[in-house]
Order: structure tokens, then C-alpha cells, then sequence
DNA sequence: GTGGTGACGACAC
DNA sequence: GGTGTCGCCACCA
């Protein structure tokens, strides 16, 4: 188990998130086994876009449901993607987030 | 080598 | 119940 190796984790799931579904740092991190380690998390996904293939990182969001990171990936692009998806996002905030939420930790059956 | 920061989250006061 | 602080681990200056 290296460090490595938690990043990868993160691509994993991320990759597992279904169409339509979304999920957070937290759940992520909680499913790795590092609930705390939300931070790091989110510094995966930095590093997601150089990752092959590309990780939808537009598909995970912090625990109230916002576009976070929406200015890493670009203006306007993750909003977009997940209304292509039948998400409906209003002033960087998914709607429904509850609805949407896709959490491995439960899905994945941990 | 040390300090500060970060796409966050939980707990303490 | 709102605000503040700490934790987590890696990267950058």
C-alpha cells in the first residue's frame, strides 16, 4: 500500500460513479479508509487531469454539493457536464445532491 | 529543512 | 446553533 496507491483509489471510484450520480470528497476519503483525509482527496483530483483515462472529477463535489472545484476544470464546463447528465445545477450547487449522491462506501458495499 | 497552503470535513468551544 | 480550530497528507516556495 503506498501512496500511490490511495491516489489510484481515488481514480478507481471516481471512475465507478455511475451516469447521472455524484459523490464527495468525504465519501471518497471514508471509503479509502481515511474519512479525514478528505484533503487529500481533492489533491487526487488535481492530479486526475493528468490521468489516462480522464477521471470525471466533474462528478465529485464537496459535502454540500458544490462545484468546488469548478475553476480547476474550467469555467462553466463542470456545470455544463453534469446538466448533460440530467443534474441540475444552479450557482455552482447541485440540486437534489441527496438524489444524485452516490456513495462507494455503500454502493460499493465496503 | 521548514513553513504555508489546498478541488475538505469533523469536532470543539 | 454559529464560529473557530485542528486534522490529514502531499506539494510548492
Amino acid at each position: 500500500m503506498t501512496k500511490a496507491d490511495f491516489f489510484e483509489q481515488v481514480y478507481q471510484v471516481v471512475r465507478l460513479i455511475p451516469f447521472g450520480r455524484v459523490t464527495s470528497y468525504g465519501a471518497i476519503a471514508s471509503y479509502l479508509g481515511s474519512a479525514s483525509s478528505a484533503r487529500m482527496v481533492g489533491w487526487a483530483m488535481n492530479n486526475a487531469h493528468h490521468q489516462e483515462p480522464k477521471v470525471p472529477a466533474h462528478r465529485v463535489l464537496n459535502r454540500f454539493g458544490a462545484l468546488s472545484g469548478q475553476a480547476h476544470f474550467g469555467p462553466g464546463v463542470m456545470q455544463k457536464l453534469l446538466e448533460e447528465e440530467g443534474i441540475m445545477v444552479i450557482d455552482n450547487q447541485v440540486q437534489h445532491f441527496e438524489k444524485h449522491f452516490w456513495d462507494p462506501r455503500k454502493e460499493l458495499e465496503l
